[in-house]
DNA sequence: ACTGAAAATCTACGCTC
DNA sequence: GAGCGTAGATTTTCAGT
């Protein structure tokens, strides 16, 4: 089972490459990227659109250097939960998530129920954010912290497994 | 100690509502843009540049549905390296930043070495992916893998701490 | 930082296969 | 139905101020 979007719409080479591309570079112009694929430019704006009617791209996002945003200093707090239901999960992970600290959240399986990865100016204020605004939950079993040396994400996400 | 960007050049006012409208929608045309934030498109495109240039903005990347990817099962996989050294970590490190099925590599402090965000297209794959892949690796003590059940990013990252 | 004008791009639409 | 080419509208881009 691999996404019910290749049921409704199967992905064809075509498609393949044009999210390849804007995975690496969003504002490439539609003139552009229809020159590299090989087809007129009209060709791709309709396959780019429906490729985002389709929810298969998402959005367009800048990715922003987190030091010039004076966000340094980043980590990831594992957490459990306590007790472990659907309604205080979902209330805990809305309220963290909104916190300006918290980069993204995982609802996870295992020995944790919750991770956070957070970015911060300095251990000061980490120190700060896991005392005040984690510690002080009733709902916050418990939690362990691991600071992040170094970060490295993949640019291009293919498609894997079962190639139709 | 807020990142040596800020020092260099601070962030306005102007910046950081281009960095913020950008997060959100990459694709929005510089005169949209503009239009916005009450300047002339020239004015604009001369600020987005410069925030380029001075890399506070990376690179624009489309945000694509790992489902659509086929990749709708997702995983942090936690990792203890032995010996711990910054040689083997780095080997590790770039060996696994290159395999498919990571969408990116943490390098952390604390009973972990390295954390794993793993996309792939089920539980099996996960599996052979764990077996085959980090198992055999002499380097790779041990490690525990949670299914990743939900997972939420935030929109969009503002500038925290010390208020220049 | 703005104005204006030339160059490039976007995109709707009718056409062909 | 999917892709193409064209033309009119829009945008980008770079002088000069």
């Amino acid at each position: 089972m691999a996404g019910i979007e290749a049921i409704i719409r199967p992905m064809d080479e075509l498609d393949a490459e044009i999210v390849r591309l804007l995975q690496t570079d969003a504002r490439l112009s539609n003139r552009e990227l229809a020159r590299r694929l090989g087809v007129a430019p009209s060709t791709c704006l309709e396959r780019v659109r429906a490729l985002a009617r389709r929810g298969v791209i998402r959005g367009y996002h800048a990715d922003i250097d987190l030091q010039a945003l004076g966000r340094g200093v980043q980590a990831l707090v594992s957490l459990q939960v306590r007790p472990l239901s659907r309604t205080v999960i979902d209330r805990i992970q809305g309220d963290v998530a909104g916190m300006p600290e918290v980069l993204s959240v995982f609802v996870v399986a295992g020995g944790d129920d919750l991770v956070l990865h957070v970015a911060v100016p300095d251990l000061d204020h980490l120190h700060a954010f896991l005392l005040e605004r984690l510690s002080r939950r009733p709902e916050i079993g418990g939690f362990r912290t691991s600071v992040i040396f170094q970060h490295v994400r993949s640019t291009v996400l293919e498609r894997l497994g079962d190639p139709a």
